[in-house]
DNA sequence: TGTACATCAGTGAACGCGCGTTCACTGATGTAC
DNA sequence: TGTACATCAGTGAACGCGCGTTCACTGATGTAC
C-alpha cells in the first residue's frame, strides 16, 4: 500500500491522487485503505515518528568531548545514512507536492528541533534546554535541511554526509569572520 | 470579512471553522465569500505576499558598512515593527491551529529566505546567492522565527526587537566559543 | 477425522461534510440623452 | 425631469468532489472437543 501510494504521489502529486487510486493500485478496496491508515497522509508518516527520538538519543550518546555543534553534525550525518539517497529524494519530492504535507512535515521538524535541544541540554547537565540549546538545535537542523534541499532541488550527486559537513563548515566560516570583525572594532 | 474570519479562527481553530460561519459572521452569504477570496485560506494570506519583497529590499538598502548578519538583524527588527504585537500573536496562533496553514506558512518562509539570500547576494555584488548567502538568510530568518515563537508560546512581554537582537547575539556567542575552541586545538 | 464455533482480513453500499463551482437571478446605483 | 440602459455587488439553489465513517456482511483460517 505504502509503495503504491508513493509511486502515485510522485507521478501525479499528492493532492491530485485519491485514496481510491492508491487502494486500487495496491489491489485493495478504498474501504480497506482506511482500515490500515487513519488518514490519507498517514500512509507517508507512519513510523516516521521515531526520527526525532533517534536523533535526540544519538546526540546524547556522542562522545562528551565533542563540542555541541560537532556532536550535532556527526549525529545528523549518521542519521542521514540510515536512508537510501533514492528513498530520501522520493520522499522529499512527495512532501513538496502538497501544502498539507509541508505542514505535517513542518510539525515534524519542530518536534525534531525540540528533542534535539533536549538532547543538547542533557549533555550539559541541564533539565530544560536553554536559549543556547534551542538555537543550536534549530540552526543545526536548518543546516541539515539545506543539505537535503540541495540534493532534492539541484540534484547534487555529492554524498549527503559531505553536504551536511559543508553546511556546518560554511556557517562556522561565516561566524569566524564575524568574530574577527567584532574583535577588530 | 477578514476580521470575522480571524476571530472565528482564533476561537475555534481554522479547520473547525467553516466558510459558511465566516460569511455569516461578516453578514454575507457563503457565495459572496468566494467572490472575494479564491479559497478559504486566502482570507489570511492576501497581501501577505509582500513581506518577502519588503525584507529583501530593506536588506539591500542597509548601509554597506554593516556586516551581512548585522544588516539582516536590523532589517528583521525594522520589519517586525511594522506589525502590532497583538496582530502578530493572533496571526501566529491561527497559523498554528491548522496543518494546512502551517504548510502555506512554510512556503512563505522558504520564499522569504530565497529573497533575503538574493538581497545579501546583491550587497556583495553577486548575481546569484552563493552558499554563504543562502545559509545566512536561512539562519537569520530562523532566529527571527525563534523570537516570534517566544512571544507566541511563552508569552514573553519583551519587545520583539530585543528578542531578535538577543537571538542573533546568542548565536554569535555560541560561535565565538566554537572559533576559540578551534583555535586552541 | 469430523463438527461447531470464533476470529479476523477484506468488502459493498450508502452517507455526512465542507470546499469550491456553476447557472441564472435580483435590485441598487450610475450614466446617457 | 423623465426614460432607457449598463454596471455591478450580492445572492439562492443545486451540484461535483474527495476524505473519512457507519452498518452490516462474506469467506477464509484457526481452534476446541
Amino acid at each position: 500500500m505504502r509503495e503504491a501510494a508513493l509511486e502515485l504521489f510522485l507521478a501525479q502529486g499528492y493532492d491530485a491522487t485519491t485514496t481510491d487510486q492508491v487502494a486500487a493500485k495496491a489491489g485493495f478496496s478504498t474501504r480497506t485503505f482506511f482500515r490500515y491508515f487513519d488518514s490519507k497522509d498517514e500512509v507517508l508518516f507512519r513510523g516516521q515518528r521515531f526520527w526525532s527520538e533517534s536523533v535526540a538519543d544519538m546526540v546524547k550518546q556522542q562522545p562528551a568531548a565533542l563540542k555541541p555543534m560537532d556532536a550535532m553534525c556527526e549525529t545528523l550525518i549518521k542519521q542521514a545514512k540510515g536512508f537510501s539517497r533514492e528513498a530520501l529524494i522520493r520522499y522529499e519530492r512527495v512532501i513538496e507536492s502538497s501544502v498539507t504535507l509541508r505542514g505535517r512535515s513542518e510539525i515534524q521538524h519542530a518536534e525534531n528541533a525540540r528533542r534535539v535541544a533536549e538532547g543538547l541540554a542533557a549533555r550539559r547537565g541541564l533539565d530544560e534546554p536553554d536559549d543556547e540549546c534551542t538555537i543550536m538545535a534549530s540552526v543545526g537542523l536548518m543546516l541539515y535541511r539545506l543539505a537535503v534541499e540541495e540534493i532534492r532541488d539541484r540534484g547534487s550527486t555529492r554524498p549527503i554526509a559531505a553536504l551536511i559537513r559543508e553546511k556546518f563548515a560554511v556557517l562556522e566560516a561565516i561566524y569566524s569572520q564575524v568574530v574577527a570583525d567584532r574583535g577588530a572594532n
